[in-house]
DNA sequence: CGGACTGTGTCAGGTTTATGTCAGCTTACT
DNA sequence: AGTAAGCTGACATAAACCTGACACAGTCCG
């Protein structure tokens, strides 16, 4: 897939850079609506995410302007006070928006949201043994039994299913979940795999400890 | 591989310097971000090992304006007190970071980690006879059976697997298992290989005993 | 507006586990 | 047989991990 973030916080910028590059995405970014039309013209996007204030202007009238010409699905980054940015950002032609701060996970699951509501059904359910897992709406499935899982704990899990059989260490699931400029202690991660757990209890696969380590997530041993 | 250590205490960086040139790679050392830009310009390096604390600034920023002009994975070593270091060292563009004090083997199988996720996911087992031994999740596995080694136990089985067939005294071996600082005892090694022995039985290898020299790995004999 | 509810993260205390030492034993070599 | 080297069961300890309880902030609902 390729994005183009367009934000002109520079450290915000690179950090969400990173973490979408490291899901396999190419990333461009554009920090003003000027460079961002440049991108646009060079290259195809599969997806844009657009701050609402931009140097040269405002992210919302630039989307209403584009998209006479695109047809590019795009999530706006908008900041929590400008409550009205929300109000319209989805009338102006916007597939979905974000408030700042946001979890990296978040915005992931964000843009596999608006990607799938776009490019028709793919499914989105991941195989965790015998049960099904669905990051999006956070439902885990076994047959006839259904979990529903709170957000925390859906996107650790997640974690986990596009990791199978490898070791995540705190470290690791505590950058994948929380914000950068959140901190929170790795016992939260222990609280959350205690909480997660509980859940998945008869599911058919569980969360292993690798003292020292970390964490893996198996299919059921006995 | 290609290496450059950036670290201002002279005797760490020694240690790590000779630590890593046993395993055959080539280290450069830089004392100061200076000096480290003049390494990056000289030179193409696999792997940076950077410390965070340094006597012309910090390591993070350093590794913030570098990002954008390298795509070289980075390790950062932190000070365990330094909360703050730890926070946000992955998403400043660090691939993985490391406390300080830490066991060189520790290190060790880091960087293999941190290279292994970036040259592609080709799984990094190694074959000791009939077996099949994962330093990073230290599993051992052959045929049907798995058996999950702790800690210690799977990095004296890497050090003998990564020198098959040689002689390896319990110097050595101390050598790389522990701290350069931490006093363990030459008992501590004999222990650790009856518990290794134990775990490997039926693996079709085992660790043979050379009195006086130290210990060796072997196929299973008859 | 106030109270009930929910999702989150912290904390403190309890439990488990890896680890290294020790003491006494076995083994191999002279 | 004597001696040094190696082995091992038992134990103390500290670190890692788990968990019940709680505080806090939103949110919902009357």
């Amino acid at each position: 897939m390729r994005y183009l973030l367009v934000e002109d916080n520079q450290e915000l910028a690179e950090a969400v850079l990173r973490r979408l590059a490291m899901d396999g995405h190419a990333v461009d970014h554009a920090a003003s609506l000027e460079a961002a039309k440049d991108c646009l013209a060079a290259a195809d996007y599969d997806l844009i995410l657009l701050d609402v204030m931009l140097p040269d202007g405002d992210g919302r009238e630039f989307l209403a302007q584009s998209r006479k010409r695109l047809d590019v699905p795009v999530i706006m980054l908008t900041a929590r006070s400008q409550v009205s940015d929300r109000v319209g950002a989805l009338d102006q032609g916007a597939d979905d928006y974000i408030t700042k701060p946001f979890d990296f996970s978040e915005l992931e699951a964000r843009c596999r949201a608006v990607l799938r509501r776009r490019g028709g059904s793919a499914k989105n359910e991941i195989a965790l043994g015998p049960a099904l897992f669905d990051p999006l709406s956070g439902t885990l499935r076994r047959g006839e039994t259904k979990v529903d899982l709170r957000s925390r704990e859906s996107r650790l899990l997640e974690v986990f299913a596009l990791n199978p059989g490898q070791i995540l260490s705190k470290g690791q699931l505590m950058d994948r979940l929380f914000t950068f400029d959140s901190a929170v202690t790795e016992n939260a991660i222990e609280v959350y795999i205690g909480r997660l757990r509980k859940r998945i209890e008869g599911m058919g696969f569980q969360i292993e400890t690798v003292r020292g380590l970390g964490y893996r997530i198996e299919a059921q041993s006995p």
